[in-house]
DNA sequence: CATCATCTGACTAATCTTGACCATTATTTT
DNA sequence: AAAATAATGGTCAAGATTAGTCAGATGATG
């Protein structure tokens, strides 16, 4: 951890602002200044490490009083965040919005380690290698709907 | 060590790095410029030498704050057992055979129920399903051989 | 001298940073 | 009202900064 991008650090930031709290209210230039960064790099951060895949919805308002809300949620705990989380990945995902959602449901204490990784593995690019990478892309999205579905009606 | 090559001299000073730590970071450019190399060498060490067999386990990340991570893991003491079930397995295997090898993993307490129900669904016809069977088996096998890899440590 | 291990470098891929330009909403002026 | 202005956030593409791959050259060993 000692080789780290500003976007990290602001990652980290945001995530302590939380604290116990689910959501929290932000101004995009606020942030920017604070780490002295460009405004828009906020939007990377945020649309790179606060995805639903990252187990967060993120809502935005323009103009005078304008904000950006993020709000923390549970993939499997809501029917309408799973919905959401299911369309998104949609027939087809790339190993890397896969492997954030594994780590979001390990996160949520939903898996243990050891089933997380075993799932990484049958996810993971090198395992799935075929020649045609779309092919792949849809081979994990139906291994992971599958993982999904699974967990979701298990009892 | 009368003729050791400058990999094994890198090898030896990563093993170094670790300390009593169960991981080290490291930025492959500095290494490679440390022990004046290309950086591609510095990859060639980590093929080689810190492999799953040899109990490591490596992840990377490229870009700004780049690094690359290697984990020294427990191996596991059933690795014969493992390691004659891959052998078995080969490059391709059937729904059923697979199935048994599962039920077999479950039957010696290797896994858990939850654990082979999650290896089922990444394994069955029905999530695997492509039009070239032939695809079909040769995926499961490798599914499978990345689950039984899993198993050979512990974190 | 045949084979396997090591070393190199050109090319590729992923991730991060920046800035110019765009879109939306609120407030002030006419 | 309507129009202008101010105050937000959004998008996208270029450039910078890492690491990965692969094939060929070179070296070591039996």
């Amino acid at each position: 951890m000692e080789n780290r991008s500003i976007s990290d650090i602001i990652e980290a930031y945001l995530k302590e602002v939380f604290g116990d709290d689910t959501q929290i209210e932000i101004r995009r230039s606020e942030i920017a200044d604070h780490f002295n960064v460009v405004p828009s790099q906020i939007n990377y951060v945020i649309k790179t490490r606060f995805t639903i895949q990252n187990g967060y919805l993120v809502q935005s308002k323009r103009g005078g009083g304008g904000y950006i809300r993020i709000e923390r949620v549970n993939l499997l705990g809501d029917v309408d965040v799973l919905n959401s989380l299911v369309q998104a990945i949609g027939n087809t995902i790339r190993e890397r919005d896969a492997f954030a959602i594994i780590q979001t449901l390990y996160n949520e204490k939903v898996i243990s380690q050891r089933e997380g990784d075993l799932m990484l593995m049958a996810l993971s690019k090198q395992t799935l290698a075929v020649d045609d990478t779309n092919m792949v892309n849809k081979l994990r999205a139906r291994i992971l709907v599958s993982f999904l579905n699974r967990l979701r009606y298990e009892s």
